[in-house]
DNA sequence: CTTGCCAGAGAACGATGGTTCTCTTAGGCT
DNA sequence: AGCCTAAGAGAACCATCGTTCTCTGGCAAG
């Protein structure tokens, strides 16, 4: 941990900061908002100096944008987790609302953090609203393939995300955290009307 | 419109201009958020000078609520119209997701401003984050409202609004406004699930 | 031991925010 | 006509932001 040459530790250590920086930042953000957490809470909180944060960051952009990447890789590990434990198709497709159930009642619960930045930043921010765009792409396209890989049609994964995003920006604004099993309740009534009448031309007719 | 004991002219004079400064915030925070809106742009769009807007308004944060009411207002009026126009019960508890498609198109769109509203500035105003809380809660109970008209459970109506905001909060961050009809086709297959199966006690019992 | 480099702490800087104050001017009343 | 009020324009004020710079101290190499 010596050498200035020393290309390869050096480069370890500054990943290891990296996260310490990212997952500070990312609590602080998430608690109280982008704009209300300057670079000073955020070094008092990493308990790093501004001049190793802006080493390893070029501005405060691109710190939340690593944020939002660190947020989408937990989410989508969890929610994947979560599927996985599941023990029927059907009951991969309502997983999200178990999932989200449980999110919905921890304290630090704040809503969707790529719905918040949207709101906070796209209009100063392109990067951050691609980012959150990419993400809500991502959601939808995994509900999709669930949807298709249990025999239903793609639309109903569509109608799913809509439900799960219809329950984290209402539970958040409202602190409502039963939002969640209302939405699965209206999740299995979709399930059930596509059970009587099956889409053609899917994994069903395998 | 001279003397200043004159109170009712001026009152009146009051009125029109306060509207006038909530219609030009209100077009500003939308289009570029709040925190991207200073009091200077807002002076310079309104026509007016900073000493009258200071002297309508007490705060920045009391011209946020003005607009949020104000949006609120037309929010209501808007929705309450395409229902009414609608011309079975049926199509009244669909009529919110065609005014949603045709707003989702609108140039300007930038999602729901309470939802907006809340991810920027609900942690360092609680009246903000509180005006928004009421504004979805009021939806709910309009659509809770509706399905019990209808002869459906309050729990539909939930789901329905559940649709609405997600289908908002999605084609705001992706920019696809057919989520409104996605949202749409999933309370038509809903409310056949509940038409089949009729809810007791409600006003079908009538 | 001396020298030189690097990291940390925090001041400094320029921009911008919301809010207030000053200065000027126009107009109605006695 | 002359004053008094009020309003407009915009500078001033104070705080805070993101970002950069300076100063200091310690540690490794020679």
């Amino acid at each position: 941990m010596t050498r200035q040459g020393d290309a390869g530790l050096r480069e370890s250590g500054d990943l290891q900061l990296r996260r310490a920086v990212i997952e500070s930042a990312d609590s602080l953000y998430y608690a109280h908002g982008f704009h209300a957490v300057g670079m000073d809470a955020l070094r008092q909180h990493a308990g790093v100096s501004l001049k190793l944060i802006y080493r390893l960051f070029p501005s405060k952009e691109s710190i939340v944008l690593a944020v939002l990447d660190y947020r989408h890789q937990i989410w989508a590990g969890e929610v994947t987790a979560a599927v996985e434990r599941a023990e029927s198709p059907r009951e991969r497709l309502l997983a999200i609302y178990d999932y989200l159930a449980g999110w919905f009642r921890a304290e630090n619960f704040r809503g969707c953090v790529f719905i918040n930045a949207f709101g906070e930043l796209a209009t100063e921010s392109p990067a951050v609203a691609a980012k959150a765009a990419e993400h809500k792409r991502d959601f939808r396209d995994y509900m999709d393939q669930l949807a298709v890989d249990a025999g239903f049609s793609a639309e109903l994964g569509d109608q799913l995300m809509l439900l799960a995003e219809g329950a984290q920006v209402t539970a958040a604004i409202t602190g409502d955290a039963s939002m969640a099993l209302k939405a699965r309740r209206a999740a299995e009534m979709l399930l059930s009307v596509e059970e009587a009448r099956p889409v053609a031309g899917t994994a069903s007719a395998l």
